[in-house]
DNA sequence: GAGAGGTGTCAAAGCGCTTTGGAAACGTAG
DNA sequence: CTACGTTTCCAAAGCGCTTTGACACCTCTC
């Protein structure tokens, strides 16, 4: 059933019948109601392409997913973030599409949704902190806000992101304060954005105590849980083994505990962790008393915000970019504990 | 740029470019490079509003996935599976959209996707046993290829799943070779469809056996990581204490060792446990030999698979449904060994 | 030298909607 | 009874593309 039926149907023109429709005040109300009743009865609904062609919106946002061509890694952050974005999206009848693009064909893509008007804006994930999207998405003129910041960046632009480096010198004060001067960082690759932010949180509250980070106690590659074990148990074997890590993901922060425990070392007592958490929807970090001690932050409240900031973007591009900072809660859990004395 | 301008700007009809544009026969080879070359220079491409429109195909292929309600749960292994059908779609030039779905709002949502026209086909997640979407979509005429399937439903459809049947069941002959007699089932959501063939397995090696599946170590519920610690946690404080372990998620299953190592018990010695692997990309099962021993199958090439199934089904809608029963691999790990003897 | 058969190009219709610019119908006031 | 708003509706244009049917123009062939 498309306009014209149903227009005829009811023995009406389909501009009438489209603008009681959509709500338009040139319509008595009595027809309105005809109109409605018969659109719910033959289960009518105007077709999205005809009706993005003629109006020139698509209601569609698209998320463009870099996927690492090196390890062909999904980051698993990245589903939350949606879950959030896609409720706001259906609040205000918003699709969204998603592109999955390895990060060397990049610039096609971008290229290609502007042109081909499929989305009337983006999101883009995982910005590195020299980021050529920016410039990019400026340039074709696509409304966009990004999750997370490019450092290298200096235009302004719309972005969403958590206060990494406060989250992470805050964290680093805290292993401090319990008396730790060995700490690891087991980080996210350091072209990305916000790994770079929490390595320069983590060294500033180190050089505010007078000390500097050892290269030795450093790590930074795609955060899997493998990666957390590898990592550990290298370090522990190390001669100066570190007293604690701080690690940018719980899933690596599994890794490092499966390390501890294989050392024989029980975590909080021999060595304290502290991890980033996401809030991943499947991965809860302990339900009363946190597993692990955390910086935390819900990936899916940012991306309902993300979602809602770049809708604003849309319905009034001359718009001045927003900026959202997220402060991270430091969750105190059971994987914190005073350094152990030197013997 | 749109075909109009182009057109002009070579002096040309629309129709002309349009053909060269996509590869017609009637259009001279000579001209054909020219307008590639114009078109490239240019930067052009379709709108694809508009291209839809007249084609009336969308390319473009709906995923709709169920978020429950109670948990405002995100399945993870979705993400891996988008990314192995993004791939798909990619190379055939489709694209992908989302729709997150809590389960009450269904109907409506697919009643909506094939009347709006967005899409010209479906993939369908997390199918339950009772599976009114199925019957939904074929009075919709959409075409659609469930990842999973129901088994209560026997009209013919095209599916992608893993034979979790078997699986399961060699699973749990291997643990009672070891011999094990006391084998927990630590499952997901038994309304999924995938959970109740997994029970089915596993019960059906017992029987084998002329052994009954003992309720008290049984469970079932989403499966998050602290599901499995939980569930662990709990049933080692029976009476009866389980000796092994068959977990449905690596994540829960990372719960479960973490229950074991707090109970001081040394996994693949003092208990045994399987899980089953997704191999999902941030959460490797070890390198070298596995930490966990597991029922594997890739659910990225699942959705390889069910993507490439869809678009055969849309080239040509006729086409009898396809179907694809994946073997689980069952690989051998550290955490399996032979039953502690009774005391 | 005319008809047959290709080849290369085009004008125009159509996809299903929104929206512009009237126009008919209906009061109401002068 | 005319004039003039209001209200309610409509015909037609337009969004950017594909595709149908037709038309020149060439080249053969007999």
């Amino acid at each position: 059933m498309n306009l014209k039926q149903l227009s005829e149907s009811l023995g009406l023109s389909q501009t009438t019948v489209s603008r009681a429709l959509n709500g338009y005040p040139e319509v008595s109300e009595a027809t309105r109601k005809r109109v409605q009743d018969a659109a719910h009865r033959h289960n009518y609904r105007p077709n999205t392409r005809a009706r993005s062609l003629a109006t020139g919106r698509a209601h569609m946002i698209g998320h463009v997913i870099p996927i690492s061509t090196r390890h062909e890694m999904m980051n698993p952050v990245f589903s939350d973030f949606i879950a959030g974005a896609g409720e706001a999206y259906a609040k205000a009848g918003y699709d969204m599409t998603l592109s999955i693009v390895p990060d060397d064909a990049e610039d096609a893509t971008y290229r290609s949704l502007a042109q081909k008007k499929t989305v009337d804006g983006i999101v883009i994930h995982g910005p590195r902190a020299n980021e050529r999207r920016i410039k990019l998405l400026q340039d074709l003129d696509l409304p966009f806000v990004v999750h997370g910041r490019a450092s290298a960046e200096d235009s302004d632009y719309s972005w969403v992101d958590v206060n990494n480096r406060r989250a992470f010198s805050r964290a680093t004060e805290l292993l401090l304060d319990l008396g730790h001067r060995r700490i690891a960082l087991v980080n996210g690759l350091e072209d990305m954005d916000f790994a770079i932010r929490r390595r320069q949180g983590y060294e500033k509250a180190l050089r505010e105590r007078g000390l500097a980070a050892d290269p030795a106690l450093g790590a930074s590659d795609e955060m899997t849980e493998h990666y957390g074990y590898d990592t550990a148990r290298r370090m522990l074997a190390g001669h100066t083994p570190p007293t604690a890590f701080l690690v940018s993901s719980l899933i690596s922060a599994i890794g490092v505990r499966r390390a501890l425990e294989e050392a024989d070392l029980k975590m909080g007592r021999d060595v304290s962790v502290i991890t980033h958490d996401d809030e991943l929807s499947y991965l809860g970090n302990g339900k009363d008393v946190p597993i692990f001690t955390a910086t935390r932050s819900s990936v899916r409240e940012a991306g309902r915000i993300a979602a809602n900031t770049l809708l604003e973007l849309i319905e009034d591009p001359a718009r001045t970019p927003r900026h959202h900072l997220l402060e991270a809660e430091l969750m105190l859990g059971r994987s914190t504990g005073p350094a152990p004395q030197e013997s």
